[in-house]
DNA sequence: GCAAATTTGTTCGTATGTATT
DNA sequence: CAATACATACGAACAAATTTG
């Protein structure tokens, strides 16, 4: 029987004194002087095991303060489907605000930041734009309750400038949408959209945003929007912690509404059954 | 000039080295011996440095052996919308298998093994069972190029064995597939489904059988099937490693093909548009 | 197959720096 | 300013895994 080291021990036993509810949402742990005596090991020991805990998203560590179990957010549902043929769905205009009032929570978002650049290779990619050729790209930061939730970016080809649609370089919010407006002055129809979930590592930015750790995962969502001609007409890039944030894909019309309280409820340890080899 | 701790500097020095292409994927750093007199520094601090590059998936320590730069496996792209009539999409039958040969890949699936259980909550919430109520599940491993790919397994109400569709029971591949099945014993029809799309650590379990790290997400996307009643007839829930993962979904009809091999290419320093404040 | 050498893993002790109260 | 608590850094010893002779 291979014993396993100390510090994973240590860990284990706090792990379900904090899963077991003796060590409540919030709470602060004992320091790691007061471990030390507590489970006879050395401070470096002990430290060790609460980055276990810290890298499992557990407990989070505060210089100065202590060691506290994380209270666990209630992670927002966003459902990314909608009417291909509207501007809804995946945090994008009307259709996402009010899944959030839905959810009683009050949303913010910043006036957009717009650029003319050359994108980044996976841009020109969905674009189909050749190496050189430049973009608009219209920069958004969205919040929830106060709580940083998305950074946004959409790619729209410096095309649509030259042919009118000058709005675009205006630094405010579309009102009735970016879809509804290039359809209106350049008759531009979107037809549908592919969505591409990677998920990821956060840069030094997005933690600095999210106020998330180096080691909490992002997703990274390309939203390609597509024309009657079926050419790729916008991109949207959108990051979004992967812990308070899940996704929601209805394929086939008239499917009943999702429950957002309900089925949110996350069991950290049901009987899986991959138990077994 | 708040000066950044020497483990923080060693680790970004040979990052950079990694990402320069002076360390070749695969290829074996020097050992901590080396590292601690190259940086002149303690044998903890350079460990403490390699950890970081370790959590950021960088590099990868073997006992024994060194700490080598992680090859970056070529990501595997699944396209999970599909008609929502048939069974396609997300890895299930016929067009799970088409799509992974298309990327000239060797898909296998294991044998499904069958039991009757009452399902935890998040299944019991999405079939609209009662707290009591019993239902099968179909279990299977999926594997491409020999590479552990997903975990999958399929719920269906335990109403559906009395009624008829006794077949749910045999831990045997269902050849047309279950949802063919279904339709003909019982007359059910699948008219849609709902993709839940979260992100979560892995379990013990799914650490052995991917052969991940504690700290590489998974994906865990919980698909709900309806039928013509708009009731929930399956539920299926697919575990995989969010790192050589990446999900398709297309919302609207007669979208254009996904290139597989040109779209995945990630950059990893990409000039993002959310540098500054 | 065994033993030695190499390399990483764990654990201890200690000292000093930094952030918060 | 002082006390408290976590962060960083050093050195040392032994254990465990792997490769090599």
């Amino acid at each position: 029987m291979a014993q396993q080291p100390m510090y994973q021990q240590i860990a284990d036993t706090i792990r379900r004194q904090i899963e077991g509810g003796e060590l409540a949402r919030g709470a602060r742990l004992p320091t790691e002087l007061e471990l030390r005596s507590a489970y006879n090991a050395s401070r470096n020991t002990i430290r060790d095991a609460i980055k276990r805990l810290a890298a499992l998203g557990l407990v989070e560590t505060r210089p100065g303060q202590g060691t506290f179990v994380t209270v666990n957010v209630d992670p927002f549902v966003t459902t990314m489907s909608a009417d291909p043929r509207s501007a809804a769905g995946g945090g994008e205009g009307p259709s996402y605000l009010s899944a959030v009032s839905e959810a009683h929570r009050k949303p913010e978002t910043t006036t957009p930041r717009v650029e003319v650049q050359i994108p980044p290779p996976e841009i020109q990619h969905r674009l189909r734009l050749p190496d050189d050729a430049q973009a608009v790209l219209r920069h958004q930061r969205r919040l929830i309750d106060d709580i940083p939730w998305s950074l946004q970016t959409s790619y729209y080809p410096m095309d649509f400038i030259t042919k009118g649609a000058t709005d675009l370089l205006i630094a405010q919010d579309m009102q009735p949408g970016t879809i509804t407006y290039l359809n209106k002055v350049l008759g531009v129809r979107q037809i549908g959209y592919r969505d591409w979930v990677t998920v990821r590592q956060p840069n030094e930015n997005e933690q600095r945003f999210f106020n998330i750790a180096h080691d909490t995962a992002v997703f990274e969502i390309f939203r390609t929007a597509f024309d009657q001609n079926k050419s790729p007409m916008r991109v949207t890039v959108t990051v979004c912690p992967a812990d308070r944030n899940q996704l929601i894909y209805d394929i086939g019309d008239d499917l009943p509404d999702p429950k957002y309280g309900e089925e949110t409820v996350r069991e950290e340890t049901h009987r899986k059954p991959d138990e077994s080899d």
